[in-house]
DNA sequence: ATACGTGCAAACAATTTGCACTAAG
DNA sequence: CTTAGTGCAAATTGTTTGCACGTAT
């Protein structure tokens, strides 16, 4: 698994240690396109046989939310934060208020506004968020 | 002011008892045009001298939430919840990362997009939530 | 060697709930 | 009169923190 070593730079770059558990979040994030709860990621390194505290999963996702590695995602009326790696694809999610899928969508249909709300208002756009609701493919109809 | 027989009739169509409470709520999310939280809400009405429990206003902001009269939104790197009045204007936030200001932007760069995922994926959109985030006017150099 | 990361338990903040009471239709 | 709304306090949930110990650089 070169992805591991990918990581290491990655984490160096931020000025960061590399620890298994960063490192192995990381990979666990990864493999998931779709958000991930700090404690969905904390069981799943528990079901790979990794001890891990719930708070360090927290702090390991907060510090590389802060470093722009990672997004923290806020899916629509639900109360945990999600988060998932700022890959090169920039993407979005249909979230099913039905069945609560969640589908991603690559590709942003925000730039041009963002160069609009530059001009128009002076604001220097850092990023977004953007989540759009309503009923999936099998759930629509109701 | 009429505005309280408006809001009698909006909450009678959503099938919904107009108490007084339910109504200042919506009256006090008129006056702002900004989202407010539900302890915002709670202390403007303590400076009314309304006597009302914290509880209630989660009670009532959840239920017109759910009966889509309330819009709620999520401030980026906010713990609470915020709360609008889903009025005609349809429009977005800027929140400024450093100063925390937030600013209304009207209309919105998402109907297109919309349909396009209701085309491409038979995602019926619903809505959709999204907050822009950066460096307001005065913040920009950091 | 030193600063940074982690575990654990306790603290916290936001939100929700149970139950007895009150008010709207 | 009957059902839905409310106050209060207690419970729950998601997240953060203090401190002693462990590990990467």
């Amino acid at each position: 698994m070169k992805s591991k070593n990918y990581f290491k730079e990655m984490l160096k770059g931020a000025e960061l240690k590399s620890t298994k558990h960063r490192i192995t979040i990381l990979e666990i994030l990864k493999e998931n396109k779709l958000p991930l709860s700090a404690e969905d990621i904390y069981i799943k390194l528990k079901q790979n046989d990794i001890s891990i505290s719930l708070s360090t999963v927290y702090r390991v996702l907060e510090t590389l939310h802060k470093k722009d590695i990672v997004a923290k995602v806020n899916i629509p009326d639900d109360s945990k934060a999600a988060y998932e790696l700022y890959n090169n694809e920039h993407h979005h999610h249909l979230l099913c208020v039905k069945c609560r899928k969640i589908l991603a969508v690559e590709g942003c249909p925000l730039e041009e506004y963002e160069k609009f709300l530059e001009n128009r208002f002076g604001f220097t756009v850092k990023g977004h968020n953007l989540e759009v609701y309503g009923y999936c493919n099998s759930c629509t109809g109701y």
